[in-house]
Parts: C-alpha cells; sequence; structure tokens
RNA sequence: CGCGGGGUGGAGCAGCCAGGUAGCUCGUCGGGCUCAUAACCCGAAGGCCGUAGGUUCAAAUCCUACCCCCGCAA
C-alpha cells in the first residue's frame, strides 16, 4: 500500500517511524516548511523531512495548501491512503479525498472532547483524569470524521502535556499500525454530539499565572503548559519561568513568596520546585530562594 | 552576521560601571543549646574569580580573542 504521510513535529515522527518499521510503503512525507529555529536563527527542516531523507523518501514542504497546485501534487503521488498526524495545516476536500482509501488521522485525546490544535495541553490544563487517541477517517471538519479506533490512558497526577505527549505518541503509533493492518475491516463510527470541546492553540501569553485561581487548578496548569509556551510570573519585573511546582497546604496571601518556595494563591500554596529567571539556567526552588533572597517578595 | 543575559569555594547569587584585603544565603565538618529537630548559637575547612593574551605599581573588576551555558524572538 502506497502511504503518503503528513505530519511536521515530533509527535507526528513515532509514528512515522512505525510506520516505516512495519514494512509499509512510504511513498512521499509531507511536512511544514523549513523554518528558521533556535538561537541564532538557523533554518532547521523538520524532524519528519530529516527522518524522511535518511531514507531516501520523497519530501514535500508546500507554502500554501489550499492550492490547486498542492492538490495536484497529492494527486499525482497515486497514493493509497493519506495518513495525517500533526501536519499542522487544515486540508482541503480535494487533498483528502485523492487517495483511494482518502486519509486517516491521529488525534491525542478522547474525541469528541478536545478537538482542535492542542488537545494534549488542555486535556492536563483542564485537569482530565483520563485520556486517549483516536484515529478517525478525515472530513473537511475540523477533527469531525468518523473514529475508526480509539485508546485510552489516565494522566497521571504529576504527569506534564510534554510527558503525556510522548507518551500519546507512542500510544498513536501503535494504534496507528494496528488500524492500518486492519483498515478494510474498519468502519469509522460518527463521534457523539455530546461532550466536544474544542483545545485552541495556544499562546505564550497564556503562560501567565494567576495566584488569585487556587493552587490545584495553578498545579494543573504549570503541567499543561510545559514544556510550552511555560507558566511564568513576574518577578522583579522579570519573567520568572516556572518549570515546576506542586500544591501544598498553606495560607499566604496570594502572589507572595513565602518559606520554602511557597508562593500563595487562591486556595492553598503552590510549591515552587524548578524556576528559572532568564539568561540563567533552571534551578530548584531552594536555589532560587537563597541566590535571589526572595522570601517576602510577591510575584505576580 | 536577529536581540539579549551569564560563567566567582559543593549549590544559588553579590562584587565589575567609578582597578588595590573573596562578600551573602545555603550545604559540608566540628562544638554548643535542646526530650528532640530540617530550628537556634559559636567556630572551621573549602576559591589559580571560564581559557589565553594585553594595559597597569596593582586586574574578579579595564581591553582583545576564544570556549561553554542560557533567555527572547521565530
Amino acid at each position: 500500500m502506497r502511504i503518503g504521510f503528513f505530519g511536521t513535529p515530533s509527535f507526528a515522527l513515532t509514528s512515522l517511524e512505525a510506520l516505516h518499521a512495519a514494512g509499509h510503503d512510504i511513498a512521499l512525507v509531507v511536512a511544514q516548511p523549513d523554518k528558521p529555529s533556535g538561537r541564532g536563527n538557523q533554518v532547521v527542516p523538520p524532524v519528519t523531512v530529516a527522518f524522511a531523507r535518511a531514507h531516501f523518501i520523497t519530501t514535500l514542504q508546500a507554502a500554501k495548501v489550499r492550492v490547486p497546485e498542492f492538490a495536484g501534487q497529492i494527486e499525482a503521488a497515486k497514493l493509497d491512503l493519506g495518513v495525517v498526524v500533526a501536519y499542522g495545516r487544515i486540508l482541503t476536500a480535494r487533498v483528502l479525498a485523492a487517495p483511494r482509501l482518502g486519509c486517516i488521522n491521529v488525534h491525542g485525546s478522547l474525541l469528541p472532547r478536545w478537538r482542535g490544535a492542542a488537545p494534549v495541553q488542555w486535556s492536563v490544563l483542564a485537569g482530565d483524569a483520563e485520556t486517549g487517541v483516536c484515529i478517525m477517517q478525515m472530513d473537511e471538519g475540523l477533527d469531525t470524521g468518523g473514529v475508526l479506533a480509539r485508546a485510552s490512558t489516565p494522566i497521571g497526577t504529576r504527569e506534564t502535556a510534554g510527558d503525556l505527549y510522548d507518551r500519546l505518541a507512542g500510544i498513536g503509533a501503535d494504534l496507528l499500525v494496528d488500524t492500518v493492518a486492519r483498515l478494510p475491516t474498519l468502519t469509522p463510527v460518527p463521534q457523539p454530539a455530546d461532550g466536544i470541546t474544542h483545545a485552541r492553540m495556544l499562546q505564550k501569553s497564556d503562560g501567565k499565572l494567576d495566584f488569585t485561581l487556587p493552587a490545584s487548578e495553578l498545579d494543573c496548569r504549570v503541567r499543561g503548559l510545559s514544556p510550552w509556551p511555560g507558566a511564568y510570573a513576574m518577578f522583579r519585573g522579570e519573567p520568572l519561568k516556572i518549570l515546576e511546582a506542586a500544591p501544598v497546604s498553606a495560607t499566604v496571601a496570594p502572589g507572595a513568596i513565602a518559606r520554602d518556595a511557597v508562593v500563595g494563591t487562591g486556595a492553598g500554596g503552590l510549591r515552587l520546585l524548578r524556576v528559572q529567571l532568564p539568561g540563567k539556567k533552571p534551578v530548584s526552588g531552594a536555589d532560587f530562594m537563597n541566590g535571589a533572597r526572595a522570601l517576602g517578595e510577591t510575584l505576580c
């Protein structure tokens, strides 16, 4: 079966590697264009493209996907199946219909909950006890297609979005290989009309913490925003990244920094376990307290 | 050449701009207090101040080059 793989980041790479390892014929890898990244703005290709090149697979990195040229290129590839995993763009009906069997998608949530761009982060942000992966037959809507297979997993109480992202990538890859193998026998199950939520893309500004919220909620935010966009609060006019924190029982004014690196919140306290000041390395809460002499100051 | 911060005893920092005795909060070790302690008190050990040059009577501090770490922006 000639498979066209659409995917850009590491979440997609896990599935791409699994398909490749399972012996499938990956005829084409489609990903976002190279873009400047990192310090110095080095232009680097997406990890899926790097993998494709290493395995002599044809790549396509279109700047625009809603143009006839793009659809034409996909049609010309004469694919049997399109596999889309975190590609990063909305595909047109013509592209979705180009492969003989259409396109299937690996999505990191239990649909219809958390349709959209950032399902993994939102499931942690919301404090969900459980999440999972769905593989759906794609249609024109945003993550509205019928579900072919699903797998669920509990979210650890200390798990970050980054941890979960890697875990779901693995679960998704396994489920994908299994689904492709059994594709002829599977029938898409329409998503329920109830329980639909939307996981909008996160922005840098979503990382700003509000200490009037309860500690339990701030804990979810710190974990759900890790590693990107990252939780932070202002300390002496500079953004202090809060990389790791845990709720504790304490009675401290919201934002006030008390003993043992505990910050007051709307309900309970939040102990800073790992923080980072601009230009500095990540340090433990204790090191932060010792070096910055932060006792008695406030975060906002 | 995208913008910027930083490398100082084991840890995190101050000192640098206005060169001239190594500082702070911890940790470690010893002693004391205490029923006891992560608490408190006293004392001690531990640093060629990232590397290599230069300026100077004198460099952590000023100048040059290099190495390493990190934040922003994407």
